[in-house]
DNA sequence: CCATTAAGTTTTGTTTTGGAACTTATGGCA
DNA sequence: TGCCATAAGTTCCAAAACAAAACTTAATGG
């Protein structure tokens, strides 16, 4: 079975991880939950590269646990914000910090 | 920055990733709070290929999260059990059930 | 004997990742 | 005006990880 395939199964922590068990998307929820908003930001602070990064933004914003939002017009500035899915994980994250 | 190299990691988060991160891993561990103990049980349950399942299990006994003990000596099976440490995620993998 | 079971290992081809350079649009400043 | 900087990506290519399926080993049951 594919990964990618994840997403239709039945067990709702393998849902879960469907969305967010990739590699270093859940370090992007962590920068969130520190305060972070905006690429450069999340770039700088987790190692991962740039490429990885949008996709794994991309993916995030089209599940609903960030939503993506233009902070300025000129030039096209944008930063991503939790939404309340996006918090729900926020204690998950915390158990591994401990 | 390699994914392998975040182990080195100040961050708590980054370094419990860096073992129970890597794709599949949390759904052995999900398993293993549901009762499975067994190489064919995890491989028949999460979908993963026998390949991928070996090396998370080796990684998982490695870094102290589950115990690789003797069931039968002859012919020689195993089974796995979690340790102290991989009892402190059940919690997470609970908040990412609901 | 032959089939079956458990716990892996091997092989081969496909996907994903990592590193680095490039793009686009704008703003500041000398 | 011309030049450098910034933010938010995108593109390219090689290297690493993964997926599917077959194979291995050792013992047991009929």
């Amino acid at each position: 079975m594919k990964w990618s395939e994840l997403s239709d199964n039945w067990c709702p922590v393998a849902r879960t991880l469907s969305v967010v068990g990739d590699r270093w998307t859940l370090l992007i929820l962590r920068d969130c939950y520190l305060g972070k908003s905006k690429f450069e930001e999340f770039a700088g602070s987790s190692g991962m590269t740039r490429h990885i990064l949008a996709e794994r933004l991309k993916r995030l914003v089209e599940e609903g646990v960030l939503e993506r939002r233009t902070y300025s017009s000129a030039p096209k500035r944008y930063d991503y914000l939790l939404t309340a899915k996006g918090e729900e994980l926020r204690p998950a994250l915390k158990i591994m910090k401990d």
